[in-house]
DNA sequence: GTATAAGCGAGACGGTACGTCTTGTCTTGGC
DNA sequence: GCCAAGACAAGACGTACCGTCTCGCTTATAC
């Protein structure tokens, strides 16, 4: 996609995993409202030049450095009791908004999405979170025979916690345990 | 803490709702991310000091001058029959959040408030969405005999529409006839 | 001409003396090609935008730091012989050029001029050399009657060396003595 | 200095060319306070790095690029009529200094000069002006037997027209009769 | 009625991030 | 080993906004 000649020195992947660096580094130690451009750019010991050639603004980069971190701490093993699999997906989703660095770094984007089309476009491109979900949605999807769409039973599921977090109520209230069990109900329950 | 002792110029009200008039005109006009509080200043006509003495931050005067609205676009007559109230609640969040000028607003607050503990406080002081829905979840509650407490259910009524709009996926996939019904069933049951 | 109505806070004098001393250290420090606004908003610990905000470059600032010294350093006596007084202010002049500061910011100044209208401009605005020698020329031409203009007589008194010195040739194989002679006697010369 | 093995692959001389007539160009163009060396390679279409490996500076480059077109400029026949050759060569001079393009080009360089020793150096390894001015004033020396130095002389004509041009006049107000004439007279005078 | 106090609009202040630009160097593959 | 291309670190550019300050003016109560 770049440099699509081969011509011209290639890019330096040194300074590309410096930027992701300093920006994960950054986020633990001033957090997301104090992070800029510049910081990033000095603290990865990288001319600014270089970080505005590949990423357009501060919440791709910050996407990009978070986003691994995000898959991996939301991916569950699945395939075990749905039930089981459910309070485990939501025990790390619950973690993820509420402790993880990168659950702190989604919640700005998604934060910051709703008055930016830009980033609200770079978080559309892949849905993080629904991703998350889909496994074990379709999994209980499947043994339910439910007549909600993914989509809906996505959002059946995320939606409660989210707002909770979101408002900013924190994750102590939270109970996994029940909105699983609601969750796969609400799915088995006939009329849906 | 402001002229407690009476002397001095008191405060005054023309500059304050030109302000806050400022702030709604210019939302509509540039958008959240470009409202400036120099901007406000001057499209009120007003010193910048005066904007300051009042408010201490954008977060603050925008919440100010959207609180008002988003009260009244929430708030539903009610007391009728509760999957019915229910579904007009519904309709008077989605279109809030999704078409509202004040909804925009409360979007770009609550995303703030994800980085910023001073916005997060700020709408810590007034759950403006739980207040709203307290009505119908009530009546809902006590209809039902459900064993959820009052958070519990709000979290349950609001989430999933709210993730759904927030996550950038408009207000077109919801459907708040089945999400009251659903709403319902989930209280009824005897085992949550 | 600025802050015509009286409203608003005044211009700072001290800023503006901080900025002009910077300047003047600066210069002396590090030299002309060094200068930059940055550099001189910096070490007179003034925001940058008051710098712009009453010099619109580099140029600027600089005349307007170093036309006095230009001025005074130029001046000199006169009203005495008009051969002695015409070697007084070459040497002044010579040694302004050569090796004055004021001077090495003129002559730095004369130089930005030939390539950038608004230096141009500005050094047009006040003719420092030709005023320095307008006493001692018009002395001169009352003395002798000649027919050249105070124009002719100024570049024909001020251009050798001003020509020394810009191609580089230092002060050293100048003749003052011998300068204002040939100078006089040209004048004094019917024909011309 | 350069390739003095003959091994690797020889200079390019259609690249220097280039370099030289994108100079030209560009000075044209865009003016030398716009030329970069960025520019430069650019519309030579050459590598940066191969305009470095051959002129060191922008100063470099221009010199070579107008040398050539100032000495063609400046140079007149010569062998007849003393104050004929002068006028002929000061006409020369005038209209280089403030028409020509290769002269705002040695205007330039003068400026640069006057704060970058680099650019000091290199004037002073070829004296143009002063080399351009050689033939006619050594004529008027001999015929006239006068006791001033060559560089005194070639100051005594150059300087004055030269006062006029670099300090923004133009060169409508210079008589080259009058300089001519006045420039023989002082020469012939026995007593300077 | 006059002193005192505080709010007011205006706008300059020091500070700092923005995104762009140029500099001179480095690193590719191709000639 | 030169060449075109173009990425690299560095750092100045001029602009924008931040939150504070300093003016003269206005509008109150308190003496």
């Amino acid at each position: 996609m770049v440099d699509e000649s081969g011509r011209g020195r290639p890019r330096s992947e040194s300074a590309r995993t410096a930027v992701l660096h300093a920006v994960d580094d950054l986020l633990v130690e001033i957090g997301y409202a104090a992070l800029t451009m510049k910081g990033i750019a000095e603290r990865a010991g990288v001319g600014r030049q270089t970080v505005y050639r590949w990423w357009s603004n501060k919440a791709e980069v910050l996407y990009e450095a978070s986003a691994i971190d995000a898959g991996r701490e939301l991916s569950v093993p699945g395939g075990g009791d749905p039930h089981e699999d459910l309070k485990t997906y939501l025990d790390a989703l619950v973690a993820f908004l509420s402790r993880s660095h990168a659950g702190t770094a989604y919640r700005a984007l998604m934060g910051e999405a709703q008055h930016d089309a830009d980033v609200a476009a770079l978080l559309a491109s892949r849905d993080i979170l629904g991703e998350s979900a889909a496994a074990v949605v379709e999994a209980a999807r499947n043994a339910s025979g439910t007549a909600l769409s993914s989509e809906q039973a996505t959002a059946l599921l995320i939606g409660p916690p989210l707002f909770h977090i979101l408002s900013g109520r924190g994750a102590d209230g939270i109970d996994t345990e029940q909105l699983a069990e609601r969750f796969l109900r609400t799915l088995n329950h006939p009329g849906t």
